[in-house]
DNA sequence: AATAAGTTTCAATAATATTTGAAAGTATAG
DNA sequence: CTATACTTTCAAATATTATTGAAACTTATT
């Protein structure tokens, strides 16, 4: 296969793979195109390797820097921005994990906490209510506590656990 | 608080969750809804309860059968079919993982491979993106073997073991 | 201070995804 | 067999989300 085949393939799937999360396309296939580069991109080279507009790229490298994946650099003699991604994996999961906590693990276990309090007539309905409810807060709260451990966590120490089962 | 408002606050909060993970909106509400239901609904009742049309919770309870996490019921007398999801949140995680593992893991796995063996002038660039795809892949299939202990093991295996740490 | 180079914003537009509802399909009961 | 109760399908409508592009803004250079 052809370098630019496999390249293209590889982006096209990693924005399939981001929206299957959430993830917007553009943002997933920029990332896919940092982590290929041998060098930090400017703004122009991006839009012109995905074909999407200044302010696409713009905001997406924007999304990108908030999750804490994409740096801005500066080159000497430069005016213009660069962009570069971490090559390190398992340092992208990590911080990955940790913008998913934060935005999503946190808010569900506050509304869990907060719904436990219900009252009302029927009985029946109101303790599987909370029942379920404390299920979930439970469950949440043990992925929350691995997933501190884990975004804490050097090396490969989670696998490498793993392994050892 | 109010059942009914806890009932809805919870509704709300895991199909707004289910979107930041790529799941639509109605489809984890009605999961949400069967998860505190006392029986088995019926459509009718979906319909009812999320102010929904006939055909979308038609598609999204089979999407969710798809998934594996609901099951249609028929009671005993009653021409109706009615639906139940279970209520044991590990289970729950465990298929879910399964479906994304199969869903996406593979997928993803198998276009890592793919692309492995391209070939090109710029030999820079062709060594970074195997360099780049195959620690991609190396990761995935770990997060891949992960998974499938996970979703085998019995009891809270997985948090049992962290606890150890 | 004026110009140039580059970045950001955001209303308008386009693309995508979801939802509706009515018609077609199926199965059961009489 | 056929009327009835219920389910499924899917084209069209709606809602949501992403993208564009040009104007406003910012910063550096002369």
């Amino acid at each position: 296969m052809e370098y630019l085949e496999g390249k293209n393939k590889f982006i096209q799937a990693w924005g399939t793979l981001g929206s299957n999360w959430g993830i917007n396309k553009a943002m997933a296939q920029i990332h896919a195109l940092l982590l290929l580069a041998t060098e930090p991109l400017s703004a122009e080279q991006i839009m012109e390797e995905l074909q999407i507009s200044r302010g696409n790229a713009n905001m997406n490298l924007r999304a990108l820097m908030d999750w804490g994946i994409v740096k801005k650099e500066f080159k000497v003699g430069e005016r213009k921005e660069f962009f570069s991604t971490s090559k390190d994996v398992w340092e992208l999961a990590k911080q990955v994990s940790r913008e998913r906590r934060r935005r999503e693990i946190e808010p569900i276990l506050s509304i869990l906490k907060e719904v436990q309090g219900v009252s009302g007539e029927n009985k029946k309905e109101v303790e599987e209510f909370k029942k379920v409810t404390a299920e979930l807060f439970d469950f949440s709260q043990k992925v929350d506590n691995t997933l501190v451990k884990f975004t804490n966590s050097d090396q490969n120490w989670f696998f490498k656990l793993l392994l050892k089962i």
